[in-house]
DNA sequence: ATAGGATTCGGAATCGTTTGCAATAAGGGG
DNA sequence: CCCCTTATTGCAAACGATTCCGAATCCTAT
């Protein structure tokens, strides 16, 4: 059985209010007996249950992060900043892998309330139902947003510039003399991916391209990048420049273009959205636009303990985190 | 304020205990009561209390891992097996990020305590003190520990069979009638590393190889793996065939060679260990020592779960799982 | 010396559950 | 019809903390 405030007040000879102020260092308790308590408690190798404080409290001092799969090394990232911060803010993180299913995801976020979590991180909701997305809000637990940027009322957000990256991608592969240009994306319900298509075709309209702009839409996974070069790359064997919307499109590009015999960069330029780990692993390096995802999680984190704590006012806050090009190998001048 | 039995008890007439037997369907409860206070339950949407709950019944349903980093691909794998096995036993999983910090693991288990997790999932204690591992010990939490096969007397542990793929990737390698060997490892102090050295020398002795055989010691990561290679190819060119200690050294070989302008495996075979999801994404794609990454992390909390449950008799368990060689395209016959 | 404010402390309620025990009701055998 | 099981329910005490409130004590200024 473990050491309770009721032993350490017995044995130091004051009341359990006593210690429990003595303990909290809470106003209202001479220095000399607090001394003698937490002499007391240490001896007796005393820690806190914080059940027992949680239940009287009502809070739990823990937060919650839903991500579809923790294997997914751009979560592993920004799990790891929203993790440092919950514990550098004295909370500890549950971490969930809800593969995108939407039953899943109501099933966690049920869970977690039973738990009286303080905060949870979701990285979508955007698949949940109208009455889903009210039946959350409704819950009362504060909620932010990973990595959605359409702002919501009932929820708060952080976000990286996925339009302003796409529009970086642009300039750069206009600045090197690209002219046949293509852009791999993701399905068209993706808004992350949608918003990096838009901010990259913007701006190419706006720069007054006159070159051949193609758009392929697929899988958004290494598998689809390498599928959608392929037939990219026999339907128009002149392109000179790609955007893959991520880092693993890109990745399956250049496998594509190796097995095709086409030289990256001497042949095409690539540049992908990310900026994983691998990127500069993988040969060539790849040039690719860097998103802040260890400050994602750590912002997103930040901003959920206010909202716990009641230090910031009601209502949702929006996040938007800026991105930044990180030139590699994986590019080079039109000749 | 949310409701509680109290508010069932009121609603429907009976005694807050009769609630909660109804909840949680007890014996002794009339089968008319209980689709009553079910029905009132569900009508005032109700959901039970987990804290309280966890007060009363000392046990917190909650699980915890403490990992050196979740960016590594390695432990989000096992990562992502343990939290769907302690999911599906109605745990959820709170995840630490250690950097093998003996001070912050300190830190952590001790949080954790406090918060009365039901059980601890750790990687390695290996670098806590004599003392700190007692301490751990007696503490009264059930423990298992990933990836440390040295048997230990007051945890239990779960790991995979390092040294027989050690072995492994030697028999692979004599077969295909290599002379000149290399194996590329981390640290001494690294016990999974040393097994995998250990079973990978054995064989060739076993096999009475007449080899030249080199071992290198290193940092353990992408750049260590370069960083050895350049040196064993400096110092003796006429190798032909490395293994190295896990996949990232061999992502670190595979871009030395290339810097080199030795062809891998048309000069040198190569084979890794792990088996991560790049490995096959990588070029060339490289054949490796599988691991059973998410088969670990799902033994691991099953393991935890009976021994948290007191299911399973007490003393610490130990289990062993096997590897298996995936061949890819980065090892071929010597001419 | 004493009123009165500030400190310091103890008593007891409370958070939302579970659970041992007693009480009551129901059923069955003699 | 009564006694004895057995099923169903209520009562109340936990679990381990926090916290409001009032009592006791101390200090200080008049």
């Amino acid at each position: 059985m473990a050491i309770t405030i009721k032993d350490i007040a017995r044995e130091s000879g004051v009341n359990i209010s006593t210690v429990s102020r003595a303990l909290n260092d809470a106003y209202g308790v001479h220095q000399e007996t607090r001394g003698h308590v937490l002499a007391v408690a240490a001896r007796l190798n005393y820690y806190p249950n914080r059940v027992a404080r949680g239940l009287k409290t009502r809070r739990s001092h823990t937060l919650a992060l839903i991500v579809s799969d923790i294997r997914n090394p751009f979560f592993a990232e920004v799990t790891r900043g929203a993790e440092d911060a919950a514990r550098a803010g004295g909370y500890d993180l549950v971490l969930c892998n809800s593969d995108l299913d939407p039953r899943k995801q109501m099933e966690y976020v049920a869970s977690l309330l039973e738990k009286q979590v303080d905060g949870i991180l979701m990285n979508s909701v955007a698949d949940l139902s109208r009455k889903q997305q009210d039946q959350l809000a409704a819950s009362g637990v504060p909620i932010v947003l990973l990595n959605r940027s359409t702002a919501s009322k009932s929820f708060s957000t952080v976000c990286a510039d996925n339009e302003a990256g796409g529009a970086m991608a642009a300039q750069y592969l206009l600045r090197l003399g690209h002219e046949n240009i293509a852009h791999l994306t993701g399905p068209r319900r993706h808004g992350n991916l949608t918003d990096r298509a838009r901010g990259f075709l913007r701006f190419l309209k706006a720069a007054n391209a006159k070159q051949g702009i193609t758009v392929l839409h697929g899988e958004n996974s290494f598998s689809g990048g390498q599928t959608l070069t392929q037939k990219l790359l026999r339907q128009q064997p002149e392109i000179s420049a790609i955007f893959a919307a991520n880092d693993l499109m890109a990745f399956g590009a250049i496998r594509a273009m190796l097995e095709l015999g086409r030289r990256v960069p001497e042949d095409i330029s690539l540049i992908g959205f990310d900026n994983l780990e691998l990127a500069s692993v993988v040969h060539p390096p790849l040039t690719t636009i860097h998103q802040p995802k260890y400050e994602m999680g750590r912002a997103a984190s930040e901003m959920l303990l206010r909202l716990a704590r009641n230090q910031s006012k009601p209502g949702s806050q929006h996040l938007l985190l800026g991105v930044e090009l990180i030139e590699r190998e994986s590019c080079r001048k039109r000749l």
